[in-house]
RNA sequence: GGGCGCGUAGCUCAGCGGUAGAGCACUGCCUUGACAUGGCAGGAGUCACUGGUUCGAUCCCAGUCGUGCCCACCA
């Protein structure tokens, strides 16, 4: 074996090894377990998050593998109708050709091309990942399948009633030309300004001042509105007014939305250019006024003056017009919220437009239900509330998009615009009892990317077709996500899957944090904080990283101080941690609800724990690989303690992995690996191997390999590269079954071996004391020592003489003997384990002031803990109302206090003397 | 305006009713036949603040301050 780990070397080889078996198909006997990958957008490049949940989901579905389950991991990617449409609409840019030159045929193919040529990154990142997604039923929410099952949902919620088409005010985005879900508007304060505009009274007895922040919309107003218990105003209501520029006069109405205290407390009201505005307009009857085109500049509707400029155009020309015609009382700078578009940025406008919906409150219903009755669990369980909360003010969901990538709109129209929904034309004649002489008109618009992405948990398992991979594994086990998807997709697979599979899509939805990076910054292309995983598995020079990140910017002004920014960051540029590395960082760092903050110390951290694994391994391989092994039952004290940690490391690693803890499960298995295996297991084992009996040698040389073996199997869900190439040079020694640790039994917990644990636990305290003896007196480590022991139990006798050898070997001793309880004890340095007193022959190695002031310092800490027990055992209150067993425990507490106290006084004493 | 988090060692984070933990960083010693990507031993925290509940609070409750995120129609 190499000296160090060279992880680039094995990954790719047992991935490709693993796939090419077979390994990755759920075996045909066991429970299901089945988790979804949620599927990532076709032109996506795995980022962090990505790397993260897939560490996840893989290690989950790895876990449940090797305990026997049929485990699925579904794979896939989603169409992505808006952010593919963008990508590929740039590309043809680049050639100086828009969608339209092409037509929509055209348009459809070049993105399909374009999907097969470069869709498939994400894939091939996955597999540097190690995710054992079951690739042999990959899917894409495009494909022919899952096209069929978009197609059955929307002709049945159709002709049901749960879907349907009206005109209303949507959220509109001008630069893409499509209607957008209120999801996909993200609102976020702006500076703006608040404009105070005079309305003149058509009585010509002065004028109203209205208070607004979109002046160009004034174009549209049909009344202006106060509140009804405003006595300002009381007797205006019914007034006509003047509306400015326009020619047009409107009424004043009353209407308790309007807040008295903002502005003047008089509101303008523009039924299509604002939401509050089109209900209050309904309420009242209003003209609803469109004064916008759908690329938001002005249409004929509004003065010509106006007309065909972009609306931001306009209201710098209005305001400059009411200006000029004294109607401009002030301007105020003003905080709002401006809402834009997710893809485009853009200022989203609501628009009059005709939509599909679906009607959403009766699907919502059995879904807030499910969460309820605990059907389904949120993990962390807070976030059912956040669930309850969107669930419970749920609006319509608007479901079509005005693009040309996804799938169209099975619904079709006569010349006089009645509706006919099917599966296809014919179909849609059939139902409508059409015949072919009527011609029809399919609708030319498509459905939003997540209605297809609702259906995933059933529409990838063969779903409308009864199969048994559908039998098998709906419902899945466990969603894992993010909680920035928790409206946009879980909520609505929660109620399609109600609506189609008249059950959960999944029983415990595990949200876990966002990656963020060092400085708890959101990583993002534009802020240059963005880390790339293969990076981190394979590694990158500083120039290539910065010019990675400087690189094909939205703001390509931002660069010099992404630049100087990684410069700092990353001097030398990132090392190759490997995937394993990488892997168990991830779940180190998935902490319960928890946002991350990927740090490289932790990273390089868990490089050198890979390391640390190699090089046991190396040892024991070495240790082990010239002699034919014998499993036996261990018998040692050594041998049964480390099985007995072993044991009890793999229940509490199985119970968190049932938790979704794995931060807690990596740590206690870098815990049980470096710290009991490693530190204490192979020193102990070092003397026996070189000179216990034949029988010693074999049992120690099986408790080796058997430990590691089993260690590397509850390891390899997290894992599964290192793991894998160390488990196939153990299968010779041990005469393991099997091709592959991927496919082995997830080891089971066993119980405690108590004796064995006090045994080790005397024998660690003894050498700790020694070992600190040594180095607080600067005693060099190697130097070999004269030890003695005085006082102490029966029981320390007889573990001294059982550990003699062990002793000897780990704690670096040339000789031990025990002293007389009245020997003259003044030469020695002491360490205490309960009363037995470890003593160093101090002769000519140090001198008794420094051992002096060791001592004191001993002593002040043991008298600090037992002034807190006795002031505990003295408080009456405390005595009578804590649990015996807290009492008990702290008078056991306070009699080794006393007897250290004790020890360390009466050794002082007699240093002290010698001094004098 | 509502809701959800978070504030624990220099840094990144566990713990969440019984004497404060890990990794990294730091200090000292050590190139010991697995590993210097290492070993051994250390130093380091009034667990944000103020009250309350309790025999006992980092942990539970209330409030304050700081900080992050989500939702929402104040023109």
């Amino acid at each position: 074996m190499e000296k160090s780990y060279q992880p680039a070397a094995i990954e790719g080889r047992w991935y490709r090894s693993w796939e090419e078996a077979g390994y990755f198909s759920p075996a045909e006997q066991g429970q299901p377990y089945c988790i979804m990958l949620p599927p990532p957008n076709v032109t996506g490049n795995l980022h962090m998050g990505h790397a993260f949940q897939d560490t996840i989901m893989d290690v989950l579905t790895r876990f449940h593998r090797m305990q026997g389950n049929s485990a699925l991991w579904q794979t896939g990617m989603d169409h992505a109708g808006i952010a593919t449409q963008m990508v590929v609409e740039r590309q043809l840019a680049d050639d100086g050709i828009t969608r339209h030159d092409l037509g929509r045929d055209k348009f459809v193919e070049a993105v399909w091309d374009w999907k097969h040529s470069s869709g498939g990154m994400i894939a091939r990142q996955m597999r540097r990942l190690g995710a054992s997604v079951d690739w042999d039923h990959d899917r894409f929410t495009m494909d022919e399948d899952l096209s069929r099952a978009v197609m059955k949902v929307f002709v049945e919620l159709f002709h049901e009633g749960l879907i349907y088409r009206g005109k209303r005010l949507v959220n509109w985005d001008p630069v893409l030309h499509t209607a957008l879900s209120d999801l996909e508007v993200i609102s976020e304060d702006e500076n703006g300004y608040l404009w105070h505009i005079r309305y003149p009274r058509v009585d010509g007895k002065g004028y109203i001042v209205v208070a607004t922040t979109r002046p160009e919309t004034m174009l549209g107003d049909t009344a202006v509105a106060v509140n009804p218990q405003d006595p300002r105003y009381a007797d205006l209501v019914g007034l006509e007014l003047e509306l400015p520029l326009t020619g047009r006069s409107i009424p004043v109405i009353s209407d308790s939305y309007v807040d008295i205290n903002f502005g003047s407390g008089c509101v303008k009201v523009t039924p299509a250019h604002d939401f509050n505005d089109y209900e209050m307009g309904k309420r009242h009857q209003l003209q609803v006024i469109n004064v916008l085109n759908d690329d938001a500049t002005i249409n004929n509707q509004a003065p010509e003056a106006y007309q065909g400029l972009d609306r931001f155009d306009a209201r710098k020309q209005i305001v400059a017009d009411l200006e000029a015609a004294c109607l401009l009382e002030k301007t105020e700078n003003h905080r709002l919220m401006i809402p834009r578009g997710d893809r485009s940025g853009a200022v989203i406008e609501p628009y009059l437009t005709d939509q599909w919906y679906v009607k959403i409150a009766p699907l919502a219903k059995p879904a807030i239900e499910a969460v309820e009755n605990g059907k389904i669990r949120f993990i962390p369980e807070n976030w059912n509330k956040t669930y309850f909360d969107w669930m419970h003010r749920i609006e319509d969901w608007c479901i079509s998009r005005q693009l040309w990538w996804g799938h169209r709109i099975p619904a079709w129209y006569d010349a006089e615009g009645n509706i006919y929904v099917g599966y296809d034309e014919t179909d849609a004649r059939k139902r409508g009892g059409i015949d072919e002489a009527i011609s029809l008109q399919q609708d030319e618009d498509v459905l939003d990317t997540w209605f297809s992405s609702a259906l995933w948990p059933f529409s990838t398992l063969g779903w409308p077709d009864k199969t048994p991979r559908l039998e098998k594994y709906y419902p899945t086990n466990v969603l894992v996500t993010g909680f920035d998807i928790i409206f946009f997709w879980v909520a609505r697979m929660i109620m399609m899957g109600l609506k189609f599979m008249d059950d959960v899509p999944f029983r415990e939805v595990y949200i876990h944090g966002l990656i963020r990076d060092s400085h708890g910054q959101k990583m993002s292309k534009s802020k240059g904080n963005v880390l790339d995983p293969i990076d981190l598995i394979d590694g990158i020079e500083l120039e290539p990283l910065v010019k990675k990140r400087t690189s094909g910017l939205m703001q390509p002004h931002l660069a010099p101080a992404i630049e100087k920014a990684t410069r700092k960051d990353f001097p030398d540029g990132l090392q190759a941690f490997g995937c394993d590395a990488l892997r168990f960082t991830f779940a180190a760092l998935a902490t319960n609800g928890r946002d991350i903050r990927f740090d490289l110390g932790r990273i390089e951290g868990n490089r050198n724990f890979c390391n640390k694994l190699w090089n046991a391994a190396r040892f024991v391989l070495m240790s082990t690989s010239d002699y034919a092994i014998q499993p036996v039952s261990a018998s040692s004290a050594a041998d049964r303690w480390i099985i007995s940690r072993l044991y009890k490391m793999t229940g509490d690693v199985r119970g968190h992995f049932n938790e979704y803890r794995l931060d807690l499960a990596a740590r206690r298995l870098h815990q049980f690996f470096w710290n009991e295996y490693c530190d204490w297991y192979l020193e102990l084992s070092k003397p026996v191997l070189l000179c216990g009996s034949s029988d010693e040698k074999n049992a120690a040389r099986y408790t080796l390999l058997h430990v590691l073996e089993s260690s590397l199997r509850v390891l390899h869900p997290i894992m599964p590269f290192i793991t894998e190439e160390i488990w196939q040079r153990l299968r010779k020694p041990l005469a393991l079954k099997g091709e592959s640790i991927m496919l082995q039994a997830f080891p089971e917990a066993g119980d405690a071996d108590q004796q064995a644990e006090d045994d080790i636990a005397w024998l660690q305290q003894v050498v700790q004391g020694i070992r600190n003896i040594r180095a607080e007196l600067n005693v060099a480590p190697a130097k070999p020592l004269a030890i003695a022991f005085q006082s102490g139990q029966q029981s320390d006798r007889d573990r001294q003489q059982r550990f003699a050898a062990l002793l000897e070997s780990v704690g670096k001793i040339s000789s031990s003997q025990w002293l007389d309880d009245n020997a003259d004890t003044t030469g020695y340095s002491v360490a205490l384990v309960a009363d037995l007193k470890v003593l160093v022959s101090l002769q000519g190695l140090v001198d008794v002031e420094d051992e002096l002031a060791r001592l004191g310092k001993l002593l002040e800490r043991e008298l600090a803990d037992l002034k807190r027990s006795a002031g505990k055992l003295k408080n009456s209150r405390f005595v009578k109302n804590a649990p015996p067993a807290v009492v008990e425990q702290e008078h056991r507490r306070l009699a080794t206090h006393k007897t250290k106290v004790t020890g360390f006084k009466t050794q002082m004493e007699k240093l002290e003397k010698l001094q004098e």
